[in-house]
DNA sequence: ACCTGAACACCGTTCAAGT
DNA sequence: ACCTGAACACCGTTCAAGT
């Protein structure tokens, strides 16, 4: 209360302005998010950065559900639309589709809460915005009417299952205090150490999954679907 | 405390015998998950079912998500057991592939928190046992070595995608209490009426959307992936 | 119309005290 | 060795009361 005192400076610096906004709310909540991960983000911390109370949110947004979508699909618009730029009307759907997906791998690795509010915000905007843009280069592919659900469902289903698998990293690594990097190093020697007997493959996984890069990775796996897509049809 | 005050009769029916074990712990929980959900799992509500104090589990289990990852793995244990069990060495691998990956829908659409339970348990004993299963596979495939950790992964992430959405999905159709094709007929009318200006692709898939079927498209992508993996790079 | 902040009904987890 | 259950430090959400 004391450190409002001096509210006499008609509207110029720290003070809010107006009225709080939706938009203010979801840019707190994206600095929260970013800063201390998805258990960073309560309404007790988000009013207290934005000066206000915790009932006052609630009359800008329905509930935390709803907070994180929105914070999510801030991040998605700005996402799916940035890589469009240096793409022609002479680029190859295949192109596109990379720089879509590495566009999301990017915005997933810094934003790592992201993956798992994907998945719960299933019919919601963040979603259908991946979908028409995805969608669209996979018309642009050629691929048959009847086939659009199931090859858009792949590549996203895949793209959601990493988004989920870095967005569980990310965490553990907070929680452990490790980088990245650290944390698989740390799962690869774990794994260098199972059963030789019950777990033969896994074991002789963790050599290759030390050295992984898991952005070239996850292109590459991109490019396996793709050449399934444009593979034809045994049936 | 009134109620258990019949405890003369030795060691008979209901009242716990002996001690508490981890696998009753396991087991509760499995129940209260497939009955409530995953907010249904509260130390209270399994205490109480269990017939004992929260305190008292924790002499058993470390915390919360040691929990989660326990039972999420006695499901895959069973999950990744079971099909085995129809195959012999003549079957090709892309069949027991297919095998493996359906058990896994299925076991996830009985018990959707292992969707997310999955996410959650990226080095742990879980997610050993399904890439030690489809690795095999993988490498029975012929796969070269260098591309073992690659093509499980992507086989891997699309699993994982769909577990995690239809984990929401079921979540989702609970609290609004809805089946889950009913739910995913409401997500189509909400696309079937997107603008078509601004969201053409993902309007124009509403109706494959409402008339399609999780399982078979599952498979589909499934197949798409083997295709890819069979398929001769281009570099 | 918008905000305040106390209050409600929960959580996971701990820990002295019991047996 | 194992269990009890009160207590702690949190949550999301509501709502009368304010401006």
């Amino acid at each position: 209360m004391v450190q409002n005192a001096r509210s006499k400076k008609t509207s110029s610096s720290q003070r809010r302005e107006e009225s709080l906004s939706r938009e203010q709310i979801i840019e707190a909540s994206i600095e929260l998010l970013d800063s201390s991960g998805e258990e960073g983000l309560t309404f007790r911390a988000l009013s207290e950065r934005l000066a206000t109370g915790p009932g006052a949110i609630y009359w800008h947004i329905a509930n935390k559900s709803d907070l994180l979508t929105a914070a999510c699909d801030a991040i998605i618009a700005r996402t799916m639309n940035a890589p469009l730029a240096s793409v022609t009307s002479g680029t190859p759907p295949q192109t596109t589709i990379r720089l879509l997906a590495l566009a999301m791998f990017d915005a997933i690795d810094a934003h790592p809460w992201v993956g798992s509010a994907l998945t719960h915000a299933l019919g919601k905007s963040p979603m259908v915005r991946i979908v028409e843009h995805i969608g669209q280069q996979v018309q642009a592919l050629g691929v048959p009417k009847k086939e659009h659900w199931i090859t858009v469902s792949a590549l996203l289903n895949y793209i959601l299952g990493v988004a989920g698998r870095n967005a569980a990293n990310g965490q553990l690594a907070r929680t452990q205090g490790l980088v990245r990097s650290d944390f698989l190093k740390a799962v690869s020697t774990v794994w260098s150490q199972l059963d030789p007997k019950e777990y033969p493959f896994a074991r002789s996984l963790a050599a290759q999954m030390r050295a992984h890069d898991d952005r070239k990775d996850f292109l590459a796996g991109i490019d396996l679907i793709l050449r399934g897509i444009s593979s034809p049809r045994r049936t």
